[in-house]
DNA sequence: TCACAAACAGACTAGCGAGTATGTTTTTCA
DNA sequence: TGAAAAACATACTCGCTAGTCTGTTTGTGA
C-alpha cells in the first residue's frame, strides 16, 4: 500500500500528472511528459514499462492521496454528521492541493474499456478499483450510520447517497482553476461550501 | 438552435457517442464508428468534415437534449424549491435517456486543451460553451431566486452552488449502466433520489 | 580507482489512424 | 427518361506516437 517512490520517479508523475491533465490522457504523449521534463523519454521508459502503467501510477497515487488524508478522520465513535462534515472537509481540501492528478482520474473515469490492455495493465486496473472502493467505504459507513441513527433521512440504496455526495464533493473538478493568485479565501469558501452542502443532501 | 438533421446525420451521431462512450473520445477511430454503423468512413466524411466537428456535434445534441426537456418546466412563477425539484427530475431522466452523448460531454469536460483544433472546430468549441451556459442560467436563476425568498440558504457565490448541483445530478454519469433489464422502477428511484439531495443540498 | 550497475540520452522502427482522392451507386427532378 | 447531384464505398498517403535498441553519463561500493 505504501510503496515509496524515489524523487526523480515522483517528479516523472508529477509531469505526467499536469500533461494528461492539460492535454488529455490519450492526446499526451510520452515525448509531451520527457519536454515538460526537459528530458528525453529514455528517463520515462527507465522507471514505467508502459504509458498504460505510467496512467495508472498516477491514478493510484491519486486515490492513495485523499485516503491518507481523510482516514484519520474518518472517526466512527463520533456523531455521523459532524464525523462526514470534517471528511468532505479535508477531502475537498485534498482535491484542491494534488488537483491534477484527480482531474485525470476523472478524465478516465468515462471510458472504462481500454482497447488491448496488457495483462500487467489489467492488474493495475483491478489494484486501482480495489483502493477506490476501500476509500468509498469510508464514506458509505458514516452514511449507513447517519441512516440508522437518524440524522439522515433513509433512502433505498445507501450506495446511490454515497456516490452522489462523492460526485459533489469532486465538482470542483469540473470548473477549479489553478491560478497563479491562490486565493486562500476563495479555497476556504469552496471547502466549506461543498462540506456543508453534502451534509445537507442527505438530511 | 434548432436545424433539423437527416436521419443518416442522427444515425452517425448516435454511433459515435455510442462509440465514444465505450471506446473513449481519442481512442475510438472513425473505422470504429464506421463499423458499428455497418458502413465505412466515407458515409461519415461525406456529413462531417472532421472527426472534431463529429465529436463538437455530439456534445451540442446532448446540450439541447437537456435543455430542451428542462427549459418548458423551469416556471419562474413557482415557488423556487417546487420549480427546482420538477428541473431536477427532467433533468436525470433526461440524462438517463440519451446517457452515451452526455457520457461524452463528461470526458471531454476534463481535457479542455485540444492540440491544434481548426477555426471551425474553435467556432463549434464557443457555440457549444454558449449553450451550455445558457443552460446553466435556467439553474442558476431558480437558486439565486430561491435564496432571495429564503427557501435556500444564501450562499457567497450562488455560482458554485449551481455547478455544485448540476455535477450532483449528473452524478449517473459515473455509475449508471446501461442493462438488458431497464428496470424502470430503479430509474424512478435514482431520479427521485437525486433530485430531493439537490433540493436538500441548498437548504 | 576501477568495475559495474543504475540512470539517463538519442536515433530508429513499426503500426495505427485521420484525412484525401477517386470510383460507384442511388436518388432527385426537370 | 436522362442527367446531375447526393450518398456512399474503396484504396491510398502521410504524419504522429508508443515502444525498442544501443550508446553515454553518473553514481557506488569494494
Amino acid at each position: 500500500m505504501l510503496e515509496k517512490l524515489s524523487a526523480s520517479k515522483s517528479e516523472i508523475l508529477d509531469a505526467a500528472a499536469w500533461c494528461f491533465m492539460t492535454l488529455g490522457c490519450d492526446t499526451a504523449s510520452i515525448d509531451d511528459i520527457a519536454r515538460h521534463l526537459g528530458s528525453t523519454k529514455g528517463r520515462i521508459y527507465h522507471h514505467f514499462p508502459s504509458k498504460g502503467a505510467l496512467l495508472s501510477a498516477v491514478q493510484l497515487r491519486a486515490a492513495r492521496f485523499t485516503y491518507q488524508a481523510v482516514a484519520p478522520v474518518a472517526d466512527a465513535s463520533e456523531s455521523p454528521d459532524v464525523c462526514l462534515h470534517r471528511m468532505s472537509e479535508t477531502h475537498v481540501m485534498e482535491v484542491l492541493r494534488t488537483l491534477p492528478y484527480h482531474k485525470v482520474v476523472l478524465q478516465s473515469y468515462a471510458s472504462v474499456t481500454p482497447k488491448s490492455p496488457t495483462e500487467m495493465e489489467q492488474d493495475l486496473l483491478i489494484q486501482l478499483r480495489k483502493e477506490q472502493r476501500c476509500y468509498a467505504q469510508l464514506f458509505l459507513r458514516v452514511i449507513e450510520a447517519g441512516m440508522v441513527q437518524g440524522c439522515f433521512k433513509p433512502q433505498d440504496d445507501a450506495r446511490v447517497s454515497m456516490a452522489s455526495v462523492l460526485t459533489l464533493l469532486n465538482a470542483p473538478l469540473f470548473w477549479y482553476q489553478i491560478r497563479p493568485d491562490q486565493s486562500e479565501s476563495f479555497d476556504r469558501m469552496v471547502i466549506d461550501q461543498l462540506a456543508d452542502m453534502a451534509v445537507a443532501s442527505l438530511r
